[in-house]
DNA sequence: AGCGTAATAAGTCGGAGTAAATAAATCGAG
DNA sequence: CTCGATTTATTTACTCCGACTTATTACGCT
């Protein structure tokens, strides 16, 4: 009866990324603020009740990603913001763990408004008859689950790759990867405001006719709706906590 | 006599880096290609003459930009292209490591020509005094040294670092660490083809100015000109091999 | 064909010793 | 005696080693 009550901390696919992830969350949401230094390996490692290994492979991960720096002597250190990897999909899940921050959000959907449309413009220049085929499936899935359910949002989200694939851009895509997470959880905080203020259906549909007729103006201007639409839900819904 | 004659792997900050260095360049520039399989973590820790630790800590890193994922008695597998964070500076670098691939210039000032041009729009609107000194400093010191030594090359960069600044927005800042990092590289290649077609500080020029005046429209359209040449530039210097 | 079992490779552990970077202490010159 | 440079000492991460554990796949048995 000595033996339980143990591993507490957050999970994880394996032990070392428990240990990233508990780390990674608590660095980013400004538990632990930049410049500041983080315990000892030995002491940190104890504290969590793992080995020196295992921690230290957390920590490689951590600088990995840009989130803190370790030099003999010195210890290690929480970087500042702007040497985060913010667009690595991890980061940004870290990011949106506990409430996300509303300038976070913001960045986010600058971001996206920027990317997307002119994506959707690439996808009606370049899409083949697959892509619009992803497309249309996914839209069909989302219509039958709405974004109330897990499978509407990875539908919603599979729309998006889709659109994204289309464009034959890799650099696009693995943007996709980061911001299409990060979407996915704000569409998750935004319903849970159930207010579920329209049908997004509509809007899709008119990306993806643009996109599937190949008209380049028509799928910009439909794409920007839908992100300026989607930014506009998901800020009501924060604002009302 | 024993004991030397170790250690030709690559270079880097530690041996985990010089481990990771080696072994992400291997994979990104195709020479282990995804879905193959690394030797096992004993074999390949004694191959490289360095240990296990070591050796893992390294692999974690590669775990963390998306680039294999390994599982007990499976082993360490590549992954498919889709899934690497092709946006991480250092993943950026071992890409440019060896000769770029053409595809991937191409993705990357794609995504240039989207994103900078919007940035320098947003920078029109709301830079302060700082940002528009910044840029004036960079500007100078490009005219002076010239994109043809490595302190000029700085400055441009430092340049387009002012201007993502300015945009107030970290995930573009955050962006541009990355692209920024294979513009620095492309830029390089770029040059070693010594023709110096013209001399890129009139349309540097043009973009501070409009973004200093506040002028949107100038600020987008100069910016799209500026992408665009250094562009045909890089092209032209690939095609010369 | 289904189920249990064994082989395999990554995962975790603890401890010992090395290297690097900073702070302290010492020495020398003015 | 004070200031400066150099050496020493300490702290901390880094590397190594070898044993043990766990998860997963594949084989073989029923």
């Amino acid at each position: 009866m000595e033996e339980q009550a143990r591993k507490p901390r957050g999970t994880g696919r394996r032990l070392r990324g428990a240990v990233a992830n508990y780390l990674g969350t608590a660095i980013v949401t400004g538990e632990i603020a930049p410049g500041e230094r983080l315990s000892g390996e030995v002491a940190n490692a104890e504290a969590l009740d793992v080995s020196r290994s295992a921690y230290r492979e957390a920590v490689q991960v951590l600088t990995a990603k840009g989130l803190v720096e370790s030099r003999p002597k010195a210890g290690t250190r929480v970087l500042p913001r702007s040497r985060w990897n913010l667009l690595d999909p991890e980061v940004l899940a870290w990011a949106f763990a506990k409430e996300p921050d509303m300038n976070v959000v913001r960045d986010l959907f600058e971001l996206r408004a920027i990317v997307e449309p002119a994506a959707a413009r690439l996808a009606a220049e370049r899409r083949e008859k697959a892509d619009v085929k992803a497309m249309r499936d996914a839209l069909a899935a989302m219509r039958r689950f709405t974004l109330a359910t897990e499978p509407g949002r990875i539908a919603d989200r599979e729309f998006h790759d889709a659109i994204l694939r289309a464009t034959r851009n890799d650099a696009l895509v693995a943007l996709s990867a980061g911001i299409g997470a990060a979407v996915n959880w704000t569409t998750q905080y935004k319903q849970r405001a159930r207010a579920l203020p329209r049908d997004p259906v509509p809007d899709h549909i008119r990306v993806a006719d643009a996109i599937a007729a190949g008209d380049v103006e028509a799928a910009d201007k439909a794409m920007r709706v839908l992100v300026e639409m989607a930014f506009d839900d998901t800020r009501a819904a924060m604002v009302r906590d």
